[in-house]
DNA sequence: GTGACTACTATACAAAGTATAGCTTAATAA
DNA sequence: TTATTAAGCTATACTTTGTATAGTAGTCAC
C-alpha cells in the first residue's frame, strides 16, 4: 500500500496543490462528467466495453435499477458523444447492436480504477469473504494480463 | 497511441470479455458509484484533493453552480463514506477544514484518469488552443512527476 | 450599527430518474 | 387461429434529486 503524499509546491506558496503546467480553459474533469457523469452511464459502459453485452434487453436484464426509458436516453447520449457506436442490421425486429468506439475504449482505464478502487474499499459489499482485493489478485489468468497492462498502468 | 484488443477469452466462448478469477457478489463498479456516481462529487474531491481548496465558501465559489444546498450534502455522504474528513477549530464562526482520508486519497488515481480522459477527447473545451494533451504534457514541472507517477502509474 | 465573513438551512421550483404499461413487427408454439 | 415471445423502444404519471434564492446565527472590522 503506497502512502500518496503531496510535494511542495515553489510555484504556488507551499499549498501542496497539483497545478498543471498548461492553461485550463475548462477543467477536463468537468468535461468528462458531462455524459459519462449522469447516473448508470458507468454501468452501461461496463457491460459493454468488458461483458460485451451488447443488446438493449440484454443490458436492461444486467443493470438491475435501469428502465428502458433511461437506457434508451443513456445510449443515445453516449453515441452523441462518440463513445459508442450502434451496428442495426437490417432485419425487422430491428437488431441493435452497441459496441466502444477508440474514445469509449478510452474510458476502460477510468472503469478500471473504479474497480481497484471498489474491491479495496467497498469488499464487504463486494467479496464474499468481504477481503479487499487489488486488481492482480482479481483478474490472475495469463490471458487477461495484457489487457489488464493495458487498462491499468500507463 | 495504443490500440485497445481484447484476447479471447477461453472460459467465456471467445466473447472477448474480460472476466474477473474472483466471484464478485457486487460490482465494484457500481459500489463505488453509491457516493462518486452523485453529481458534483467528483469535482468536490479535485478541489480537496488537487487543488487543496478546503472551506465551503471557497468550495462553492471554484465549482461554478454548485449550491449550498447540495454542497453540504455531497460533504456530508463524503464524510460519512469516510473519503473526506473535517477539522474544525474551536472557533466561532466555525472554521472547518476539509481533507482527503486514506481513502479518499485512493480516489486520485480515478480522478488523473478523467483528466487524461478529458484532456484528450475534449480538448476542444479544455484547451484554448483546442490540442488534444497528454497527461505527461500537462504536468511538466519536476515536482509534479512523482505524484504524477504515483497517481497515474501503478 | 453597518456590512462582511463563517457555514450553513429553508422554501419553492425544475430537472432527472423510476414504475408501469403499451407499441410495432415478426417469428414461433399450441 | 390465437397466443406468446422477443426485438427495441415510447408514453404517462409519479418520486427523487438538484437549482434558485433567501435567510439564519455568530463574530469581526469599521
Amino acid at each position: 500500500m503506497q502512502k500518496l503524499t503531496f510535494q511542495k509546491d515553489s510555484t504556488n506558496s507551499n499549498t501542496g496543490a497539483l497545478r498543471p503546467d498548461v492553461k485550463f480553459q475548462m477543467c477536463p474533469i468537468k468535461a468528462s462528467m458531462g455524459v459519462l457523469g449522469r447516473k448508470w452511464a458507468m454501468l452501461v459502459l461496463r457491460d459493454i466495453g468488458f461483458r460485451k453485452i451488447d443488446r438493449f434487453n440484454r443490458l436492461l436484464e444486467s443493470i438491475p435499477g435501469l428502465t428502458p426509458r433511461v437506457l434508451s436516453m443513456r445510449l443515445k447520449e453516449l453515441e452523441q458523444d462518440g463513445i459508442i457506436e450502434k451496428t442495426e442490421n437490417g432485419t425487422i425486429p430491428a437488431s441493435v447492436r452497441w459496441t466502444l468506439t477508440e474514445k469509449g475504449r478510452d474510458t476502460l482505464p477510468i472503469l478500471m480504477r473504479f474497480i481497484a478502487f471498489g474491491s479495496k474499499w467497498y469488499a464487504n459489499e463486494v467479496f464474499e469473504d468481504k477481503t479487499p482485493r487489488s486488481i492482480k489478485e482479481i483478474f490472475t489468468r495469463p490471458e487477461s494480463q495484457n489487457l489488464i497492462k493495458t487498462l491499468y498502468s500507463n
